[in-house]
DNA sequence: AGCTTATTCAACCATCTGGTTGACGATTAT
DNA sequence: ATAATCGTCAACCAGATGGTTGAATAAGCT
């Protein structure tokens, strides 16, 4: 539905918004701990996370006093097929994605936690 | 670079500019055609056309009175590459993965004249 | 020249966004 | 019981966004 494309790329739009996806794809975070990195006030992280679960990017748990964030991966599968959708931008990139993911890959498994 | 992410998003995060992106997948077109079958000023459109450009994600050319629209998938490619990220990966290198998109993205907003 | 078409500009408006602070409910620790 | 921690809520603020209208610029037509 064109309603969730919106709220997928309005959540996307936001540099700070993004960079917790990155963190997220590493591991699972409490809020606090999403927060930490960031210059600003717990509470507007805590707006962002909602902004990101609204979007269904991410998924919250809460755990006694603890709230675990859980990336979605699903709601930026529709996202990503809509951009497929242009094409024509297949060749050059994915190649390098795919060299990218080959050279890269194995030496994840093993990373720092 | 992270700002030009933040363009392309908000771009599309609109339902009408990503209308206007199908459109133009057809044919390029004229700013008075763009904007025919919405329901809304010809200046809205207008704006819609400039927050396009400025993404990067369509380029204006004008002849004579007519200023002509078409499609710029480069700036698609961007973030699509970034949205890739999340599909496919389990844990991995994200330092690899940030040097990978600075290498792979030269400057996607080129286009600027 | 004078009218018409194409597009933007400028001012304005309502609403959304991203941030702040301080108070609050809920849970855990002492 | 009391205190500390986790996270959200409510009120507020500045600035961005998406729309309007009317005037202005620019090019083509007759």
């Amino acid at each position: 539905m064109t309603r969730d494309l919106d709220q997928v790329f309005a959540a996307l739009a936001d540099p700070t918004r993004r960079a917790i996806l990155t963190m997220l794809l590493e591991d699972d975070m409490a809020v606090t701990d999403v927060a930490e990195p960031f210059e600003m006030s717990l509470a507007a992280v805590s707006k962002h996370l909602g902004v990101l679960t609204a979007a269904g990017l991410i998924s919250q748990e809460k755990h006694g006093r603890v709230k675990w964030c859980k990336l979605e991966p699903d709601a930026l599968r529709a996202a990503s097929v809509w951009m497929q959708g242009f094409g024509q931008f297949e060749p050059v990139n994915l190649d390098a994605f795919e060299r990218f993911l080959a050279t890269e890959l194995p030496d994840a498994s093993g990373g720092d936690r």
